[in-house]
DNA sequence: AGCACGCCGACT
DNA sequence: GTCGGCGTGCTC
């Protein structure tokens, strides 16, 4: 390898994203691809990351690599893989992919700091009022952060700093910080050569004082190696060394930090954990499941890898996904175990952990920075056969990866929203596993729309758990971290009733509440049995909708068949797709009914409601202002398990987390803002959750019962969730998609343009729309269609302005490849949400 | 992202 | 005449 003077490196700054920079080695260090490096770039010092070595430079000119960061590799080439793929799949910087890979810990910037180079007099500078005071206040200083001195000056003016640098008034002091490095702690361990601790007082005789032999019977029980600070704690200071003096017990530094999952939630603790496997006889669903599962994993060749676990609620999925990790971590591989969200399954990692005790890891972005580095580093060193996470943990340094499990795989929390890349785990787990032959089970009760497609096109494999199962193989009752007692009724061994109720005919009878009778019937009487409720309000992306309240009607685009949105500043209704227009209807188009209305309802308002309805009963509240500090989503869910809440009203996440066996009754407040969201999708989503709201009701023994209140009781989507019926939803689905050439059926991008003038964003939409066209038809792609600029809702965020441009047909990869979009332009690859 | 280069409006 | 606005293009 001496001859590999090159580095390819993949460097931290907006370069056109498959761009990597050629630099040298210098002879000094050592340097392999996945080595994290920092480089001069510009006038900057950036951190990198080698993608490859060769003995020559493309390029006449390089510069040297100036350190390396972390003296092993933090990437091995599966990543370096993985991350390539993304950047070019989801057209994001080659680092900002690869970023994905890196421990915590590690984001640290060159730190740079200022003083004054010499006995200076400020005023015969010729300064602005500001710098001139700035420079004063740091000559008072040694020295001061750049940052700092910027900040002072107001109006954050680098280029002014820069000039008093050349200028020679100020020097400027780089300095690369140092990453957080592991801790390390010693551990005693019995050795073989320690006597068993019978023979203690026959060998050493008095020469054991009672402290001495108090932790050596310590140890000895323990088991595994001992903590040297805890036994210093316990048995007194020197304890230790001297056991380890006289010869009895091994000491090893240990890396230390949190552990496995068990540890994390419960601290670490000496009992012995509850055993693993359950022991339990699958039901013949689930044995043919895992059969054709193992199939796969016990043949590399074995095609498809990739299984769809269709199960309703309680039909034991986390059973099965449990039996083909433990046959993979048999076979010495590990598994990767992709849960929505970490906070909202308890059980499920209650499962994995009493299966695997002290071998599952839990990945959690909760955790203090220092023990998610301290856990990517166990992971690494391979600690750990299973790890378990949100769609993140798809990047733990795992080797060896035998399958990826992804439960509730329909969850839009999969796919990544916030920064670049705007990836999908499902995505991302599909080409890990091309990549390491890993095996892939997406599990869900409602499974998304285009994984059941793939699934009936044969790129997955069906499996089908069409049953519940008894209660005993439910595993530990939800929401109880306790050992089920025996005879204990299970979570949910039966479903709840479902009721529609058609609000159209409470109007015409004369009810103007928010509450059905029938709801307002049931809820008194749930509250006077001393069972709780839950009532849901769906209000994601809540969009100015306008509805029908006579008939229930909500006008779509006639060609995307999305719900229009009134737009106040056009004061038209606008469809979110092709950002067509139609005026804002006076009368409604189907029932000529006047009684046209925005369709909204903020959780308050229902709060408000309840409490006149239900005078004196304690009444949460549960939505997104209100967990958006901290943690008010456990504690409302604490709250409402310990019966303190009589009443919760929420949105989103009362539905997906939530298990307390005492709530009998959901009343779905009103279901049609799920339904006319202005997305294609609104019709899946809205039969998803419903179906799992419906799931919060009866968890304990009591029969559970769950309303929905709609205007538009006949629309398939509240129909099958009334029936809890997938089957009724999917062919509606995926043929409204067909129709319509949405996904699966094309690709979608969705580029947003961000800028502060709103004239800007909208003209570089405008030019980007022409430039596609003009590839789109030069390239013969017939099929490519370009909606937009149209403005985002709201239009501004934050003081920005954004545009969009909506892309669909079947290769968007090659249009838009090699295309440079302005700075502030989001490529949002396979968009999730269109708003 | 930074930073330079470069080309047009309002100031000493 | 310059200072400085931000459009365009480059950084191994």
């Amino acid at each position: 390898m001496a001859c590999m003077r090159y580095a390819d490196v993949a460097v931290d700054a907006a370069v056109p994203h498959p761009t990597t920079f050629s630099y040298k080695i210098p002879a000094h260090l050592s340097v392999e691809s996945g080595h994290l490096v920092w480089v001069p770039f510009g006038s900057q010092v950036l951190k990198g990351l080698v993608v490859g070595l060769s003995p020559s430079s493309p390029v006449a000119a390089t510069r040297d690599i100036l350190q390396v960061v972390e003296p092993s590799p933090l990437l091995g080439p599966v990543q370096l893989e993985l991350g390539r793929w993304l950047s070019r799949y989801y057209r994001c910087v080659l680092f900002t992919a690869l970023s994905l890979f890196l421990p915590p810990g590690f984001e640290a910037q060159v730190r740079s700091r200022l003083k004054v180079s010499r006995e200076i007099d400020v005023d015969s500078l010729g300064l602005k009022p500001g710098v001139a005071a700035a420079l004063e206040a740091l000559a008072t200083r040694t020295s001061q952060p750049e940052r700092e001195f910027l900040k002072a000056l107001g109006r954050s003016d680098q280029r002014e700093v820069n000039r008093l640098v050349e200028r020679g008034v100020v020097l400027r002091t780089v300095s690369l910080p140092t990453p957080m490095a592991p801790r390390y702690e010693s551990f005693l361990l019995l050795r073989d050569a320690s006597p068993p601790e019978a023979d203690l007082d026959a060998d050493l005789g008095a020469g054991l004082g009672g402290r001495q032999r108090a932790l050596f019977s310590a140890l000895q029980s323990y088991g595994e190696p001992y903590p040297a600070r805890l036994a210093n704690k316990e048995f007194g200071a020197g304890t230790a060394q001297a056991l380890f003096d006289k010869g009895l017990v091994g000491m090893e530094w240990r890396r230390t930090g949190p552990n496995s999952l068990r540890e994390e939630k419960a601290g670490p603790s000496f009992g012995t954990p509850r055993s693993g496997p359950t022991g339990l006889t699958l039901t013949p669903e689930q044995g043919t499941a895992l059969a054709d599962i193992e199939l796969a994993l016990d043949n590399p060749a074995h095609e498809p890898r990739s299984f769809l676990l269709h199960g309703v609620t309680g039909s034991g999925k986390t059973e099965v996904y449990l039996r083909a990790i433990d046959r993979v971590v048999r076979h010495g591989k590990r598994a990767l175990f992709l849960v929505p969200e970490i906070s909202l399954t308890p059980q499920t990692l209650e499962r994995v952990n009493a299966w695997f005790p002290g071998r599952a890891a839990l990945l959690h972005s909760r955790m203090t920075p220092r023990q998610q580095f301290d856990q990517w580093w166990n992971v690494r060193e391979g600690r750990f056969d299973v790890v378990v996470g949100p769609r993140s943990a798809l990047f733990a340094p795992l080797e060896d990866l035998g399958l990826i499990v992804i439960d509730e795989e329909h969850e839009w929390t999969y796919k990544q929203i916030e920064s670049h890349p705007f990836y999908h785990a499902r995505t991302v787990a599909m080409e890990l596993s091309r990549l390491t032959g890993a095996g892939v089970v997406l599990g869900s009760a409602t499974p998304d729309v285009e994984s059941y497609y793939d699934a009936s096109r044969g790129r997955h494999r069906l499996l089908t758990l069409p049953n519940r199962v008894g209660p005993a193989l439910l595993g530990p009752v939800a929401g109880a971290p306790e050992l089920p007692g025996p005879g204990t009724q299970s979570a949910a061994a039966r479903m709840a009733e479902v009721q529609v109720v058609d609000m159209r005919q409470e109007l015409r009878e004369g009810n103007r509440e928010i509450f059905s009778r029938e709801l307002a019937t049931r809820l008194t009487r749930c509250i006077d049995e001393g069972r709780q409720a839950i009532l849901f309000l769906n209000r994601r992306g809540a969009a100015p909708i306008v509805q029908c309240r006579d008939c229930g009607f909500v006008e779509t685009c006639r060609r995307c068949s999305v719900s229009l949105t009134y737009h106040s500043v056009l004061g038209r209704l606008v469809c979110h797709q092709c950002y067509g227009r139609t005026s804002m209807p006076r009368q409604c188009r189907r029932c000529s009914g006047s009684h046209i209305r925005h369709l909204g309802l903020g959780t308050q308002r229902v709060v408000d409601e309840a409490t006149k309805l239900l005078p004196g009963v304690r009444i949460d509240r549960l939505d997104g202002d209100s967990t958006r500090s901290g943690h008010g989503l456990e504690l409302a869910m604490d709250r409402l398990t310990r019966g303190e809440t009589q009443v919760l009203v929420g949105t989103q996440m009362v539905a997906k987390g939530l298990d307390v066996p005492n709530v009998s009754l959901v009343g779905v407040v009103l279901a049609d803002i799920g339904l006319f969201l202005p997305d294609f999708r609104a019709g899946e989503r809205t039969f998803s959750l419903l179906c799992q709201v419906a799931g919060r009701a009866g968890r304990g023994g009591a029969p559970g019962r769950a309303i929905i209140q709609t205007y538009n009781p006949e629309h398939y989507a509240v129909r099958a969730a009334g029936a809890q019926d997938y089957s009724a939803v999917y062919p509606v689905e995926i043929e409204s998609r067909r129709q319509l050439g949405n996904p699966p059926f094309n690709r979608m991008v969705h580029l947003v343009f961000h800028n502060s003038n709103r004239g800007s964003a909208q003209r570089q939409a405008a030019q980007v729309r022409r430039e596609l066209d003009r590839r789109a038809f030069s390239k013969g792609l017939t099929d490519v269609d370009v909606s937009g600029p149209a403005p985002g809702v709201p239009e501004r965020v934050r003081g920005r302005y954004r545009w969009r441009l909506l892309l669909r047909g079947q290769d968007l990869h090659e249009v838009l490849e090699g295309m440079d979009l302005p700075a502030g332009c989001t490529v949002d690859v396979d968009p999730v949400h269109l708003l």
